[in-house]
DNA sequence: GCCAACGTTGGC
DNA sequence: GCCAACGTTGGC
């Protein structure tokens, strides 16, 4: 990547939090809390408001990239991580000396058929995306702009209404 | 539920 | 710094 990402990733099992649920929220708009990774975090850090997130559910059936997200306030402090009650708390982690950070990503557009893993597998274009290399587990990463394209093409493939009757006439069944 | 892959922890 | 043990992720 020559100059920095401005395409992202994020999982999100969608038990906890899916696109829906990011569809209902306030603004459609979301703290993206709970990041526990280095890796993850600092890509978390080098988010731009504007940038362009893919929304993918995993740990589901099937897991799949469901929609588009984006980058509406930069990284600023975690404080899940502060809080003792938290599923997230971590104590090496202190207000005047954060360790993790979220951003808010808000909903732009859930697709309306998703691109489950196994069809994103199938497209050779697609094979050194950081998501399909075997045991990546990284929950925020970063896109290449031409995986950007290529995706988004994909969905908008997959979500072609067929055409009316008359029109479809004389088209020829694939 | 299984388990491979990976990250983290902690003894040494 | 090494590495075994452990916990987690996440596809299947």
């Amino acid at each position: 990547m020559s100059s920095r990402p401005r395409y992202w990733l994020v999982k999100s099992e969608p038990s906890a939090f899916s696109i829906h649920d990011l569809r209902n929220a306030p603004r459609r708009t979301t703290s993206w809390d709970g990041v526990r990774n280095y890796q993850a975090r600092n890509y978390l850090r080098a988010m731009k408001v504007g940038d362009s997130v893919l929304f993918y559910h995993s740990n589901a059936d099937p897991p799949a990239v469901v929609g588009v997200a984006e980058v509406v306030r930069e990284a600023y402090p975690d404080h899940t991580a502060f809080d003792r009650s938290h599923k997230h708390f971590d104590p090496r982690s202190r207000p005047e000396r954060p360790l993790w950070d979220m951003v808010d990503i808000k909903l732009v557009r859930v697709f309306a058929r998703s691109l489950p893993l196994d069809v994103l597998r199938r497209e050779p274009e697609l094979t050194s995306m950081e998501l399909l290399r075997r045991g990546s587990r990284l929950s925020v990463q970063p896109v290449r702009s031409r995986e950007w394209g290529i995706i988004v093409k994909m969905a908008e493939k997959g979500n072609k209404r067929p055409r009316p009757a008359a029109s479809r006439k004389r088209s020829t069944r694939i």
